[in-house]
DNA sequence: GGAACGATTGAT
DNA sequence: TCAATCGTTCCT
């Protein structure tokens, strides 16, 4: 595997957002391919960053391909890559991962054997890699961090695009990407 | 200072 | 369909 260029993060959100399906996101033994995606942009109701920079989603307009992690609902965490120009506020959330190596290691942090449901959605992914406010903000393409996205081979499939989940504004928006016929993403429809 | 809410999940 | 559970944001 080999590390993506910083200006692989610097395009616009939307194909950011649909090519980082297949790349690989590498914590420790832990390896899984991004399956599942959603795109967050400025005049983005739906977005963090909509009402402006705050101390929380400061990451977002931060320098794109760093981490923005995020606790919610008293109890989960969900992960997110910057994108697009910095100052902008703009980011990918990553909603699903087919886990690659380190499953005993994912099952161990998720307390659960059933692969399929191991990184399936967005909290249930940084619950398998143990993501926490620790690894906010940091830039994934520095061999010192030790959160990195990554390229394999190259891989053909076909990218299905449908609304975003659970967002209440910009519910209108088709900004949820995701691989065809992958068995890892979430909620199934 | 206080209230309302949420880019979710798992159980019922 | 609903409870769990608390940090962040926004209002007073």
């Amino acid at each position: 595997m080999k590390p993506l260029s910083k200006s692989f993060f610097k395009k616009d959100t939307i194909s950011v957002a649909r090519n980082l399906l297949g790349k690989y996101l590498v914590l420790g033994k832990k390896i899984g391919k991004i399956v599942e995606t959603e795109a967050y942009l400025i005049n983005d109701p739906a977005s963090h960053s909509f009402n402006g920079k705050t101390i929380r989603n400061s990451p977002m307009f931060g320098d794109p391909a760093h981490s923005y992690i995020y606790f919610t609902y008293g109890m989960h965490h969900c992960f997110n890559i910057t994108t697009n120009k910095k100052g902008l506020g703009e980011a990918v959330l990553i909603r699903a991962i087919e886990p690659i190596k380190g499953l005993e290691e994912m099952k161990k942090s998720r307390r659960i054997d059933n692969i399929k449901n191991l990184c399936n959605g967005p909290a249930k992914l940084t619950q398998a890699f143990e993501l926490t406010k620790s690894h906010n903000n940091l830039n994934l393409l520095d061999k010192n961090s030790p959160l990195k996205i990554m390229k394999g081979e190259k891989e053909k499939f076909k990218i299905i695009k449908t609304k975003r989940i659970g967002v209440k504004k910009g519910s209108d928006l088709n900004l949820r990407f995701y691989i065809d016929k992958n068995l890892f993403i979430s909620k199934l429809r």
